[in-house]
Formats: structure tokens, C-alpha cells, sequence
RNA sequence: GCGAGUAUGGUGAAGUGGUUAACACGGUAGAUUGUGGUUCUAUUAUGCGUGGGUUCGAUUCCCACUACUCGCCCCA
């Protein structure tokens, strides 16, 4: 037999309704905050995302999917949203609308031994923003997803923020924490040895030496910024402020991937059973990412939200995302009427009523168990005796009465019923 | 890349070196050939991840492999 691959999934049953239910929720939202739907292909020359993620992040250096294509072109499974989308932004031009506000909802893939809420291939909503440096979009992109967890319920939401100010104050806290750890870099793990050469923010996330008292010592971002980053910062604190969004300011917060400048956040779920899988949501600001793609000089800013782990979240917390899990009617044949049993759940179905109905011919007590797992509201019986007065016996679930209706009488006799 | 654990029907699982592999849920049929969700009855794995070994005999013991799960790293 063959087995899925190692790390996916297949979506389907009771699963794949909350799945559709989340989706349809995101859109929703986006669309109130008049965000736009992109779509960038799945794959993409390697190179995207080695110059756009970053060759130093862990990433790009040994999760992607590589392949070469058959005109061995250097290809790669995209292993996160944003670079796609700032390229589609650069190759068509987005950039003569002063301001560009888009989500995507797709694949990634990361080559990683999966656990509890980590796959290689995980689905990620994000959004992005190109056009506008003021904090207020800042504050306005945090508080999508802070809506949307809301909206579902979700309990123990934690944002947690950051900033890596501009190019300068980045430049010189790097530099500030080279001269703090190399000194004694022997006491740190492996890892956070090489990490120093490579990208020295993340031995701040190092959870092997968490607890080393270089690492509380360490300097911090808000130390080193320039004026203008500081005050940027501030604005941005201000207006999640002024949209009454809790917040923890957390200097050692990193992430990882290389583009992002200013702002950064995580949003964490505090929900037993997630682990360390306990990030739904990530994203920051990438003011020079547009540039480095060879794009004119853009800032942009965005987040990316694992869906899987959402769910997951919603489930441990034992969130019903199916209340309305309902069909309206279920029609049932007895006798010889097959033909329009069919018919007329075909005429429920092309007015807009979610129909099902019994295709087996079996008998009634099964057909009405059929109807209870659908949770039908209404069930239609279609017998010989009342056809002959072109009539159906129709009974609300659960009731015992039951009342004879004109087969064209039937869709105005429902769209009552349903309304109230 | 490193570490630990598990592998028995559609699902959750119990179990044993030796003729018929518990139990529960789900499915199907019937009691009820024109009115249900309760109840009752029957039925539902020639099979215990794959390959090899030990043995008179292996689902059970041993080895390898594979898959899955959970940690670490990293991330969504």
C-alpha cells in the first residue's frame, strides 16, 4: 500500500469543515480590512529564496525542498509566503499603487522531522503590505489575527513584540553583542558558536543556553536604537494602544528569517499540549526586502499563521467550530419513487436548500437514521399514495407532526419555515 | 541532524508460545415490507506493520527494516 509522505496530511471529514470554516472566517476578516487574495506559485527558482529568506537561516540552509526541473533549472518547494509575494509584487508592477494590502492562504514546505503541530507541509494565512512605512499599519496588521483568534474563541493569547530598529541601530546592536559573547563564546552550546559568525540575534533564542547569565546580561535591541527607530517603536506601541490590543514587550525576541527590519512579534497560545509548538503567528517589518529583491526602495510588512497549529489550538481548548453543522432537508422514497424522490431533492438542491437523500432504497428506519446524522431540519417523505395528489408528507426533525404539501407549494412552504 | 516510544479490523483498544483473537464504537441486515433517533438480535480481522531467525508450532521471543508518535534543534 502507499502511505502519504512523512510529515503530511489528508484533510477530510469532520476536519475538513473546520478547515473551511477557518478559511471562510479569514476571508471575512481580510475583506473587512479591505485586503486583497494573491496567489503565488508553490514553487519557485531557489534563488528567490536564498537571497530573499536569507542563506544564513536555518531555513533555507537545510529545510527546503530542492529540485532541479527538466531543463535543470534550480527550483525550490517555497519554505514560507512572504518572498513569492514580494516577488509577484516587484514582476507586476505593484509598486504604481501607492499602497498594495494582500493575504494568501497556501502550502509550505520545510524538509524537518515532524511532531505535534509540525508538518513539512503546513498551510500558512498570511498577509502583507507594501507601500507604507507609518505605525499605524503596524498596529492595523497585528490585530488581524489578535481578531480572528478572538473571534474564534481562543483563550491564553499572548503578543509578544520587539523591534530590530533601521539599518544602523541593527547594525550596531549586532556588532554590541559580537563584542558581548565572543569573549567567553566557550561557555555557549555549539550551535550558538557558529550562530556567532553567522547571525548573532539568534543566540538571544537559544533555548540550550536560556538559562546562561551571558545571555540575561546580554544588550538589548531597545538599547541601541537610533532616535528615529525608538520613537518608530513607540508610535507603534501607541496606536495597539489605542486599539486596546495587550501587548509584552520583548527584547530578546528574534526570528528567523533575515529580512525583517523595526517591527517584529509573535503571537503564542498558552494552551497545555501545544508545547513548543506554541506560535501560531509570526511576522515584522521588511523595509529593505523589496530593494534586496531588486524592486525600488519599498517598505512592507506582513505576518504568517500555521493553520494546522490553529486548529490544533481550538482543539485542545475544546472550541466547536461546527455548531451549524446541518443539512435542511433529507428526502426519503418509499414504494417505486425513485425518480422523484431525485427530483425533487434536485429542486431543494437548485433553490438553495442543502438537501441529501436516501440512494440505497432502504427501509425507512434506517433513512431516518441517515437524516439524524446529517442533522437534517426537515425530512421529506415522498410516497406513492400521496404522489397520486402530487403531494409530500413533510416533518420537521424531532417532531411528530408532519403535514401534507403541494410538491410546488414545497419550496415556498420551506423558505417559510427556514426563515424563521 | 540527535534522542525516546509504539506498531493487532473502518475507529478506540484487550490479549496469548499451541485448535474459535476479548470488549466498545462505527457499518450492514432484521424485529418494524409506509414513519425514526431508545431497545433487542444477527453479522462485521482465514488476521495481529514488512522481511528474516529461534521453535514441532510465532500475532506473542530475537534481529533488521519501514512507518507512525513524542521530545530536542528550528519554526507556523
Amino acid at each position: 500500500m502507499i502511505q502519504k509522505p512523512k510529515g503530511t496530511y489528508d484533510l477530510y471529514g469532520e476536519n475538513s469543515k473546520k478547515w473551511l470554516y477557518i478559511k471562510s472566517l479569514i476571508k471575512n476578516i481580510c475583506e473587512t480590512y479591505n485586503y486583497n487574495y494573491i496567489k503565488t506559485p508553490t514553487f519557485e527558482r531557489s534563488e528567490l529564496f536564498h537571497r530573499g529568506v536569507g542563506d544564513s537561516t536555518d531555513i533555507i540552509r537545510k529545510e527546503t525542498y530542492d529540485f532541479k526541473d527538466r531543463s535543470n533549472r534550480d527550483m525550490s518547494l517555497r519554505p514560507e509566503g512572504t518572498a513569492g509575494v514580494v516577488r509577484s509584487y516587484i514582476e507586476n508592477k505593484m509598486y504604481n499603487e501607492q499602497i498594495i494590502k494582500q493575504y494568501y492562504i497556501g502550502s509550505n514546505f520545510r524538509y524537518e522531522r515532524p511532531q505535534s503541530g509540525r508538518f513539512r507541509e503546513h498551510t500558512q494565512f498570511g498577509i502583507e503590505v507594501f507601500g507604507s512605512d507609518s505605525p499605524i499599519i503596524d498596529a492595523e496588521v497585528i490585530s488581524i489575527p489578535v481578531l480572528l483568534f478572538k473571534m474564534l474563541g481562543l483563550k491564553g493569547i499572548k503578543v509578544k513584540i520587539n523591534t530590530l530598529g533601521d539599518e544602523e541601530s541593527s547594525s550596531d546592536y549586532k556588532k554590541a553583542l559580537i563584542e558581548h559573547f565572543k569573549p567567553k563564546i566557550n561557555e555557549l552550546c555549539e550551535d550558538c558558536i557558529n550562530r556567532l559568525d553567522i547571525n548573532p540575534l539568534r543566540i538571544l533564542d537559544c533555548k540550550v543556553d536560556s538559562g546562561n547569565q551571558l545571555l540575561k546580561k546580554a544588550p538589548r535591541t531597545i538599547d541601541y536604537l537610533n532616535p528615529d527607530s525608538e520613537n518608530y517603536f513607540k508610535r507603534v506601541l501607541d496606536y495597539l494602544d489605542l486599539l486596546e490590543i495587550e501587548y509584552e514587550v520583548d527584547p530578546k525576541l528574534v526570528r528567523g528569517l533575515d529580512y525583517y527590519t523595526h517591527t517584529i512579534f509573535e503571537i503564542q497560545a498558552d494552551i497545555e499540549g501545544l508545547g513548543s509548538q506554541n506560535t501560531l503567528c509570526g511576522g515584522g517589518r521588511y523595509n529593505n526586502l523589496v530593494e534586496t529583491l531588486d524592486g525600488p526602495e519599498t517598505p512592507g510588512i506582513g505576518f504568517g499563521m500555521g493553520l494546522e497549529r490553529l486548529l490544533l489550538a481550538l482543539d485542545k481548548e475544546n472550541i466547536d467550530l461546527l455548531k451549524n453543522n446541518n443539512i435542511d432537508a433529507f428526502v426519503i422514497g418509499i414504494g417505486n419513487t425513485k425518480e422523484e424522490t431525485f427530483k425533487i431533492t434536485n429542486m431543494l438542491r437548485v433553490n438553495g436548500f442543502k438537501t441529501d437523500m436516501d440512494y440505497f432504497g432502504k427501509n425507512i428506519s434506517s433513512s431516518f437514521k441517515q437524516a439524524d446524522k446529517y442533522n437534517s431540519k426537515y425530512i421529506i417523505i415522498v410516497g406513492e399514495e400521496e404522489l397520486k395528489s402530487d403531494k409530500v408528507i413533510v416533518k420537521e426533525n424531532n417532531k411528530d407532526a408532519q403535514e401534507l404539501i403541494k410538491i410546488e407549494e414545497l419550496i415556498n412552504y420551506l423558505d417559510e419555515k427556514i426563515e424563521n
